[in-house]
Formats: C-alpha cells, sequence, structure tokens
DNA sequence: CGCGCGCTCGGG
DNA sequence: CCGAGCGCGCGA
C-alpha cells in the first residue's frame, strides 16, 4: 500500500504529495513520520492507495503513525482554505494542532498509582511502615505513588510491591487549567425575548442566525441553554469569543455552568494545559469547545452548534497567513454538521447586518435589557465651545462637573481615549472641519515626511492648507491627547482621587491589564483612564460616569468603517456606566457634535445609524457592496521589493484589461507607512465588485516565488496604514 | 525547508 | 589549479 503524504514544511517548494510505502495501519488524516531528504520529519496522509506512478527506487517508507488523526471534516475544511487562500497546504493544516502537538515538546501527562491486589498479607511487628501503607491502600482503594512515596518511603512500597501486595499503574491525567475554579450553577428562567430568540435559532430555515440584542439583553444567557440543549443531544458545540474577552470571570462561569464538558482554548494557557484541553475535545470527554478565533478549529466531531459571539469584533479575521476569516469557517462547519451557526452582537457589523437584512441570515432581536433598567443617559459635549472659552485642558466644564459630583457620592468613572498617537487626522479646533478626500469620501492621514494630506483609499495627495478652509481658523491640529496627558491634568484637578491607567505603556504581559481590571473592580481606585482596552469585557458595579474624551478620533479615522467603529465603541462604553443600583451618565466631547453616528449612537438608535450607513456604502460603493482588496508587496530590499511589486502588477494588470467592469478602482502605490520593521511597502488597491476576480488575484500573488520578498493579499483590509 | 551539486570567479 | 560562494533543484 502507499500513502500521499503532505510533509509538514510550509514551503511551497515541497508544497505537493509524496508517496511511501505502508501497512494498512496507515490512514487518511494520519499524522506520520517519514524520512525526507537526507533526514526525518512528520507530515499528514491525504489518501491510501494500492498503486503508485513513482518508480519503485525511490519509494521509502512510512516510519511510523503519530498521535491522533484529522477528522474527515478537518480535511475537508483544509482543502477549501488552501484553495481559497492559495497557501502551502501544511500551512493550513497546522491549523488544525495546537503547536505543542506538532512540535512534540509536550505529551500526555501520567501519574502512576498503586493499587492493593487481593493477595493475603499479613505483617510483621518490624514492618509498622508496611502496614501502615498497605492499610491506607485498602481504606482508598488506592493512592498516588509520589504521595506515598514522601509519606510512607520508598522502601515500604517497594517491599509491598515485591511481596506482591500491590501493583502500580499508569493513569492518564489531564493538566486542569481552572483547578479550583468553582461557582454556582445556576440555569436562569429565559425571558419571554429570550426564549423567542431560543425557538428562533431551533425553528428557522436558515442556517446562520443574528442575535441583535442590546447590552445587558441577556445574550449569552441564550447561547448558555442552545449549548444546553445540544449537549442534551449527543451533541458538540463551538462558542467564540473575542480574545479579549476570555476573562478568569468568564471561564469561570462557563465552568460553572459546564464543568468539565467544556474545554478552553487559549493562549493563556500553558503548553500542557492546551494539548490535554485539546485531546479532551479529540477524544469526546469534553464536548464545548470555548476560545477565541482558532477555535473555530477545535477537533470535535458532529457539532451541533456554532456560536460566535460579539461577531463584529475585529479579532475574527486572521492576521497571519492563511489570513481566514471565521465567519467562513464556522459556516463551512456548520454546513458540514448541518447545524446552525449563531452570530451576536449588540452592535452587528453592517455588513453582517445587511446579509440578515437581505434575508441571507434570520435575524432576531432582543429590544430590551434584562432588568429593564435604561440605557445610561449620554451628554453630546461641543468642545469648539470649549476651545473658544479658552479651555484648553482635555475636559469640557460639563465632564469636570460630573466627575466631581460622582467622586463626591463615592462612585468610580472611567475616562476612555482613543489609541495614542495613532490616528493623524487634521481638524479645525475652531468649526470642527476635517480635511476628507474629493473621491473617496474618507478623512485623510498627514504625512510628516511629505507635509501632505493622503487618501489611504486612492492614494491622491493633498497639500497641507495653511488655515481652515472652511472657516479661516488657525487652530489646526492632530486629533488626539494622551493618556499620559490626561493623568496629570487630572491630578491636578481631583488631587484626593486614586488613578488608574491602562493603556499599551502599562499592560505589559498578557496578564497586565487584567491586572489593572481586577484592581479597578475591587475598588482600588476611582478613576480608570484607557484606551480602547476599557471598553470590553468587566463589569464595574461602581462606575456611574464614563466620559470619552476625543470621540472624533475614531470617527475621523481614514476608514470606510471609522463610522461603524465608533458606532460599536460608544455603544460599548457607555454599557460600563451604570450597571448596578444607579444610573449611569456618559459625557461624549467631539468637535462635530452634529455628527450623525454621535447623535444615533447616544440614542442607542442602532436602525437609525445602519441605515444611513448603508445608503452612504451604496452611494460610494464600498463594502459590503463592493470588496477592497489590497495586495502587499514587502522586503527588506527595495529593489527587489520594486521588481516584484512591477511583476505582480503586470500581472494584474492583465486582469485588470480583461475584467474592467469588475474593477471600480486599480492602482499601485506606496503603502501609507513606506517601511515597517526594515521591509519596504507596496500595494497595489483595487475596489473590485465582483469576486469572481478575487480568484485571479490570489493565484498571481501565490504564484510569486521569491523568497526574499512577501506577497499577500488583504480584503476588507483592518486598516489600511 | 535543508542539503548537496555544480558552476563561476578570483587568487596564486 | 584549487577553494570559497551561491543559485538551483531535489526530496517519494
Amino acid at each position: 500500500m502507499y500513502a500521499e503524504v503532505i510533509v509538514d514544511i510550509a514551503h511551497s517548494d515541497v508544497d505537493k504529495i509524496f508517496d511511501y510505502r505502508c501497512d494498512e495501519t496507515v490512514a487518511r488524516g494520519m499524522r506520520v513520520v517519514v524520512p525526507f531528504g537526507r533526514g526525518v520529519t512528520t507530515g499528514f496522509v491525504m489518501r491510501v492507495k494500492g498503486e503508485t506512478d513513482v518508480p519503485p527506487e525511490k519509494i521509502r517508507a512510512v516510519l511510523r503513525t503519530e498521535g491522533a488523526p484529522l477528522t474527515e471534516e478537518a480535511l475537508m475544511l483544509a482543502d477549501v482554505i488552501t484553495g481559497r487562500y492559495r497557501v502551502p497546504m501544511a500551512l493550513t493544516l497546522r491549523l488544525f494542532l495546537p503547536a505543542e502537538m506538532r512540535t512534540g515538546k509536550t505529551s500526555e501527562r501520567y501519574k502512576t498509582v498503586c493499587v492493593p491486589t487481593d493477595a493475603e498479607a499479613s505483617f510483621s511487628d518490624r514492618a509498622p511502615r508496611q502496614s501502615a501503607l498497605y492499610a491506607f491502600l485498602k481504606e482508598r482503594g488506592e493512592g498516588d505513588a509520589a504521595y506515598l512515596r514522601e509519606n510512607f518511603g520508598d522502601a515500604a512500597l517497594k517491599s509491598l510491591e515485591k511481596k506482591g501486595l500491590i501493583r502500580t499503574e499508569k493513569r492518564r491525567v489531564f493538566r486542569d487549567p481552572y483547578t479550583g475554579v468553582s461557582g454556582e450553577n445556576v440555569a436562569r428562567e429565559l425571558t419571554p425575548a429570550q426564549q423567542n430568540a431560543v425557538d428562533v435559532v431551533k425553528n428557522c430555515d436558515r442556517d446562520v442566525i443574528l442575535i441583535h440584542g442590546v447590552t445587558g439583553s441577556g445574550k449569552t444567557e441564550v447561547y448558555l441553554r442552545l449549548i444546553a440543549d445540544i449537549l442534551e443531544e449527543g451533541k458538540t458545540a463551538i462558542f467564540l469569543v473575542p480574545e479579549i474577552s476570555l476573562t478568569p470571570q468568564m471561564l469561570s462561569q462557563l465552568r460553572a455552568r459546564f464543568g468539565s464538558r467544556a474545554a478552553i482554548l487559549h493562549s493563556g494557557l500553558s503548553a500542557g494545559e492546551r494539548f490535554d484541553e485539546w485531546m479532551r475535545l479529540r477524544e469526546g470527554t469534553a464536548r464545548i469547545a470555548i476560545g477565541a478565533r482558532s477555535a473555530v478549529f477545535a477537533p470535535v466531531e458532529n457539532v451541533g452548534l456554532i456560536v460566535i459571539d460579539e461577531e463584529h469584533d475585529g479579532s475574527y479575521v486572521s492576521e497571519s497567513s492563511p489570513r481566514y476569516v471565521t465567519f467562513d469557517v464556522a459556516r463551512l462547519r456548520a454546513r458540514y454538521n448541518h447545524c446552525k451557526l449563531v452570530l451576536g452582537s449588540a452592535t452587528p457589523s453592517v455588513e453582517t447586518y445587511h446579509r440578515a437584512r437581505e434575508g441571507e441570515f434570520a435575524l432576531v432581536k432582543l429590544p430590551e435589557r434584562i432588568n429593564a433598567r435604561p440605557m445610561p443617559e449620554v451628554h453630546i459635549v461641543d468642545m469648539r465651545r470649549e476651545v473658544r472659552r479658552g479651555n484648553a485642558t482635555a475636559f469640557s466644564a460639563a465632564l469636570r462637573e460630573r466627575l466631581k459630583t460622582c467622586l463626591d457620592k463615592g462612585n468610580q468613572a472611567i475616562l476612555f481615549l482613543n489609541r495614542r498617537g495613532y490616528s493623524q487626522t487634521v481638524i479645525c479646533r475652531d468649526c470642527g472641519y476635517v480635511a476628507v478626500c474629493e473621491n473617496c469620501d474618507v478623512s485623510l492621514t498627514y504625512h510628516s515626511d511629505e507635509n501632505v494630506l493622503k487618501c489611504h483609499y486612492c492614494g491622491a495627495n493633498y497639500k497641507m492648507p495653511p488655515a481652515c478652509p472652511q472657516c479661516g481658523g488657525k487652530h489646526l491640529g492632530y486629533v488626539g491627547t494622551g493618556t499620559q496627558r490626561v493623568v496629570t491634568e487630572l491630578r491636578k484637578l481631583y488631587p484626593a482621587a486614586r488613578i488608574l491607567r491602562m493603556d499599551v505603556d502599562t499592560t505589559s504581559g498578557k496578564e497586565g491589564h487584567y491586572r489593572i481590571l481586577k484592581q479597578f473592580a475591587s475598588r482600588e481606585a476611582d478613576i480608570l483612564v484607557g484606551t480602547q482596552m476599557v471598553a470590553k469585557g468587566h463589569d464595574f458595579p461602581g462606575v456611574t460616569l464614563v466620559g470619552i474624551l476625543d470621540a472624533d478620533m475614531s470617527l475621523h479615522f481614514s476608514d470606510y468603517r471609522s463610522g461603524e467603529r465608533t458606532f460599536q465603541l460608544v455603544t460599548q462604553v457607555a454599557g460600563r456606566s451604570g450597571r448596578a443600583q444607579e444610573p449611569g451618565e456618559v459625557v461624549l466631547q467631539t468637535y462635530d457634535p452634529e455628527n450623525y453616528i454621535l447623535r444615533f449612537a447616544a440614542n442607542y438608535d442602532y436602525e437609525g445609524f445602519y441605515a444611513h450607513e448603508i445608503s452612504m456604502r451604496a452611494a460610494t460603493m464600498f463594502p459590503p457592496f463592493a470588496k477592497i482588496v489590497r495586495v502587499m508587496v514587502t522586503g527588506e530590499e527595495e529593489k527587489a521589493t520594486l521588481a516584484v511589486l512591477k511583476d505582480v502588477y503586470e500581472k494584474l494588470q492583465a486582469i485588470y484589461a480583461e475584467h474592467a467592469e469588475a474593477f471600480l478602482f486599480f492602482n499601485r502605490m506606496h503603502a501609507p507607512i513606506k517601511r515597517i520593521q526594515n521591509k519596504f511597502r507596496y500595494q497595489v488597491l483595487m475596489r473590485l465588485v465582483d469576486s469572481a476576480v478575487l480568484r485571479e488575484v490570489y493565484a498571481v500573488c501565490a504564484a510569486q516565488k521569491n523568497k526574499d520578498v512577501l506577497v499577500y493579499v488583504e480584503e476588507n483590509p483592518a486598516n489600511l496604514s
């Protein structure tokens, strides 16, 4: 027999089938160790067959098989992903195994236990330890060898074994990431709205269901009920959450609910824990896979439900090759298993909501908060007036006043501002004017090296104006204040307040930001100042005030999705306020108080926002009405990189010439940031209305073999820098 | 990806 | 004439 093997080397040169001789113990999906070149490597068996075309003198034999085989479903998914993203099969297959399993750095852990035998026992008075040990084992039934050795001595143990009074057994142990985690398993009564959501998911004729539920509407309870019911049917479930929401609290909640039936896959686990959690899923002892993006590849069979929580979150798109879209993989799995795929969000992405409205997905709403508590009131503050009054600080008078009241009452506040130094949008502090591209209607970005404003979507350059074109004002500036400066100003204003700062500078390590959140939750501080990170995850019952210092920054980020992001952000941050007894408030500071997105966000009017946004997208032909496609060409050598760019560009141009009707835009240019980590960056930017052409674009890029220059395709990239 | 083969170039 | 350097193709 012969096995068709893909060797586990992620390189296009060896991305092909190699035939090996094998016996009947080798089957499709198995991982095998094979001789390759002058060494050995591992590989994946794609097929087993009786004949081969390879000349007999070249054929070598499979050395051995290793570990658990990939499922039939995994092989199907791998085929689709490899075909779609044009990456080596080995790279795709790696998605299905935890890294520690592939590299062999970790394996199953065993312990030795001692069990008393049926043999007749008698001890002399001179062997009290043996006697005690034997009695202990008889009473307990068995004992851990290491523990016994420590407490009764190695000699006693050995003697009993020699006499045949005990035997030792090897037992598999599973490293549990959440030992000692306990909680109450309370399956709450569902509200009528929640029950309706459950029914729609179960009974509708669509394979994808979008649950649009306002913050606090109890989406999680709906997921948990659906998962519990699926387990009852003897099936398995996959529950995907954004990486950031895998907080210890959330995990212990799930553990409390589902116990050892749930396995958690995430980067915070040790290698051994991840290995064992994966194995529990593979072997079927755990039947719910919980994790971030990569958990969509969890090795469960007979899947009855897949949930993608916070569907709009950016972390669901892979940033390294293959750049898979979690939703697409989840949908393939749902179809393969004939099960439902549930998407949930308080602020669905415009594209998802559009697909639901068009009837592709079923749509179910949870319009009320679970306890009927009102959403916090949002006050929009016009920062232009503050500037006119001579207030140069980051805080409006209205915010200062409310902050004082909040602190006086002994409550907590969160001050939110956007990522430091990220946006380079130019704004007029007198009238709120923002420079926008004439062709694309997205905000321009300032490039200090050339002193120009650039459009990241078409590459157009504009001269930096000396004064505001709208009002003639001289206060043209960049949006944004650093967290550091905010903290300094706060200390002056409220010397008695205890302030915590949370941004990339203060949160080193993966546990860093969790530590800060925990301090704040346990009331070790009065004010939390932070970036995006503070928006998600935690429940802070003491918070009654949220200040959004610079709502404009994300609003005018040069991205067609900036409006959508801002809406999501404001909604999410606002949701942090007033979660317990006292009602909450939100102060939203902006230079553009009339802006429709901020208005809709302040009124919690998703429908209004969506209607406005989708008509804008339709008019300007941005997604979902077209696809932004960027081909990135990067390399350390500028000459080689340019040569590859030229080659790729010419091939893409041929596609353009043939299918001009599929293109709204086609051009090559420097990437907005010309060099990152010593690599030159060039791009070919396209806007396509026909996704069939996209396959040809991928093909062109996959054909690029220069080993010093990297070429990759991004669809609707999250940012165009 | 890692290796070895063979071609080329430069020094002696 | 010989040794080091690199591009290329192979691996079953």
